[in-house]
DNA sequence: GGGTAATAGAGAAATAAATACTGAATGAGG
DNA sequence: CCTCATTCAGTATTTATTTCTCTATTACCC
């Protein structure tokens, strides 16, 4: 490892990142001490390397023959990930999908807590979801500016999610995590997490759609040679 | 174009091929005839040259000066996808996060149609959420099979997962969106697409972390050169 | 003790993806 | 009719990411 400062690593590898952390501490809880990049990796179906190469990133280094202390390890990937202090996050948007997300048990573990919710609908405010209160959308900057948020949680749809992203820019607001189906405009200094759904079944429903294209095909055409790829050997997020 | 036969395009260029999608949609709802990849990117904050990229892979030819004809390229896209013909899936676990799938209005456009819903717990049967049934586990294996259901969508929590991919698999279900905080383990003929809420968070928290943290050692040392990178002058999703 | 197999580490090679560049087409303005 | 700016198409370049190969280490077995 270089620095101390936080250096820069891929997309793909935080999100690795974020699996190997949930395993791991599957294993802490079972009371193990170390593990090879080969067990995490069989773990998630991801290739050993891969995984070495993503825990370098977080600047442990282990042992031949003996793998990474597991201790160390999860303490190195949240510090990487920025796990290790809680993050207080608001989330704008009391329906289904904002409630799931205010009862995801997994978000502790991860350092956010969702310290709020906000709605604009007056049926939704005042009645606590899983045990958070929902406020009427007045109060958010108010709060936002006096709690230091730095983090918010779009759940809108998407005709309202822009004007809650401004909102939040306004109310100084660092980090977007947004559910909407757009893409958000916002300065420079504040970073944006899109979860596109649509994306996600996109390459999906495509896979799928091709799949079963190719099997129609060879039904019709029996000894037509297989255009198939093998199977990838190792999983991919 | 090479030949009618699905042709293999890589993962990023089908998340955002979705994305135009849902901007073609809106275009033509506007009466707009014909686009450039300059103005779809200007809408998405893409490089019109990766929207061009991506075009290209649907097979649609534009005209110089004019761009592409809008309805043709959302045919195309549907197509390529696998958006034209409806999918009908299966969602398993109608708690808070099923409930907000199976009330997703954007779903219809993408040729997604959650046909029933299936819970373990008595409590959630019977009720139907959305104009959908929630029907009882055991029903599934033989629902899915009669009504050739080749989608399964899993939110169920983490420690059922694995138990349900199974039971899908064993039912005929050809690919499955999973919502589980769990890397699924399946044959190699049926395709899994994770949407893991740990891994888009991770991305997010470590960003923020890494800025806030440069901030805070700039305030100490406000002679210090920047270490930040210029900001992207395009979106990433 | 000595051999063996499992393991991390480092760097090279391969692959995938994004971006830049160049040329041709074409509608608009003079 | 000619020029110019815009835009697509195709190719090349660069960058990012993954995978492979090879080496050193060391616990475990005999």
């Amino acid at each position: 490892m270089k620095d101390n400062l936080q250096r820069h690593a891929p997309g793909p590898t935080l999100r690795r990142l974020a699996l190997y952390h949930s395993v791991l501490v599957q294993l802490v809880k079972n009371g193990r001490e170390v593990v090879s990049c080969t067990r995490i990796g069989e773990e998630l179906r991801f290739d050993p390397t891969q995984v070495r190469k993503d825990i370098e990133a977080t600047g442990i280094v282990g042992k031949s023959r003996i793998g990474y202390e597991v201790r160390p390890l999860v303490d190195a990937i949240e510090d990487f990930l920025g796990w290790n202090n809680t993050t207080e996050a608001f989330l704008v948007g009391a329906g289904a999908l904002g409630t799931a997300l205010l009862g995801y048990e997994r978000f502790p573990a991860c350092g956010l807590s969702i310290v709020a919710a906000f709605d604009r609908d007056p049926l939704k405010v005042g009645r606590p979801v899983h045990d958070k209160e929902v406020l009427p959308m007045e109060k958010f900057t108010d709060l936002a500016r006096r709690m230091i948020i730095r983090m918010g949680i779009i759940t809108v749809p998407a005709e309202s999610a822009q004007n809650v992203a401004d909102t939040m820019v306004a109310a100084g607001i660092r980090a977007i995590w947004n559910f909407a189906p757009v893409i958000l405009t916002v300065p420079p200094s504040v970073i944006v997490e899109e979860v596109q759904l649509a994306s996600s079944l996109a390459v999906l429903s495509s896979k799928l759609a091709r799949t079963l294209k190719l099997e129609k095909k060879k039904e019709e055409l029996p000894d037509d040679n297989d255009t198939t790829e093998p199977a990838a050997r190792h999983a991919k997020v």
